[in-house]
DNA sequence: CCTTGTTGTTATCGACTGATAACTTACTCC
DNA sequence: GGAGTAAGTTATCAGTCGATAACAACAAGG
């Protein structure tokens, strides 16, 4: 019964983390707040209230993502400032799938002029930090961003992360990226 | 004032089209049966009769989708089987924003089970016909897969396809795909 | 022309869902 | 210790949305 209150700004850490599994789970429209206020432990009004509006909480729980993106790569390119140095640190990322998840979601929101504009932007960061972390050519920054749009994918459909789907194509497609990735 | 009377199956086939345009534009959840019934020019129920169910529909613009794709890179592999020619025609599919971008929505739907299933199944079809068509090597394959995801993705974003939004990032990264796609 | 099957509509339900308002409970600082 | 503020809840609304049912209109065949 450990009914401990908390400030504010700790809860709403608490909901966004929330936010960012059931949003990756089950995308924008998908997700009912109801269903993040349940995950953090609190009342479906109060999650509104700190947030102001579920789609500001989608924009949050987006650029959260970016965030932890953004850093995984920044120290992956601390250590090495090569591609396949910030590949394996994407790696990292994907046991957690909605991170990746709620990434793609955003993409998928596109057609919402706000959430669009948001994802744009920090898809373009995203790219803009790659190369300026490795100064790989900019085919080199390209075929990375694909490669992991194909994972981002790939963890979409859950052939990859916890408890994956087994599928065929997906083992030889992950094979044929570790060879050379 | 054209009140034509159809049969149920070329009215499907019509309803069918506009749930491809709809659920591109906003995703299976964030689409409701009565835009597409809009776009169809019927009535909502008449879409439900049709089709069963919301989610039915879903999976029948997914198939309809995967066909197309697949249709295409047929074409493209009987004209030459490399792996350059169906890229080419990947890019006369773009124009079709809502084509690709179906296909993206059924990715992000892969929590839900039934639509998971189809997905993945689909996909993986897919990644099986480039590689017969080509013969290239698995490593290709998927080399041309991800760099689909990445032009799914960016479609998505409207970045590409009829009134991209302009980005400064997209045309560098459109322009190095080029050279050597 | 009238019966029968198929196409399509209107009316309506019932469950959901984001958001607001009003109220309550805990903490904190004199 | 109580006044004030910040945290959190319950109650509830107003609008949606997918689905069902019942009815209507059109076509074809006998």
């Amino acid at each position: 019964m450990t009914k401990t209150r908390l400030t504010a700004a700790e809860r709403s850490e608490e909901v966004l983390q929330a936010a960012v599994v059931a949003f990756g789970a089950n995308g924008y429209a998908g997700t009912k707040t109801d269903e993040i206020a349940r995950l953090a432990g609190v009342s479906q009004p109060y999650v509104i209230r700190l947030f102001g509006t579920k789609q500001q909480l989608f924009l949050a729980a987006t650029h959260r993502v970016c965030d932890r993106i953004e850093e995984t790569f920044r120290q992956a390119g601390a250590r090495e400032g090569s591609l396949a140095s910030l590949g394996e640190s994407y790696n990292e990322l994907i046991p957690e799938r909605e991170l990746l998840v709620v990434l793609l979601h955003g993409f998928a929101a596109s057609n919402d002029p706000v959430i669009g504009e948001a994802v744009r932007e920090r898809f373009g960061r995203i790219h803009r930090v790659v190369g300026e972390l490795t100064g790989a050519t900019p085919e080199e920054v390209t075929r990375f961003m694909a490669t992991g749009m194909l994972l981002t994918v790939m963890a979409a459909m859950q052939v990859t992360g916890p408890n994956p789907v087994s599928c065929s194509w997906a083992t030889e497609l992950l094979s044929s990226l570790s060879t050379k990735d």
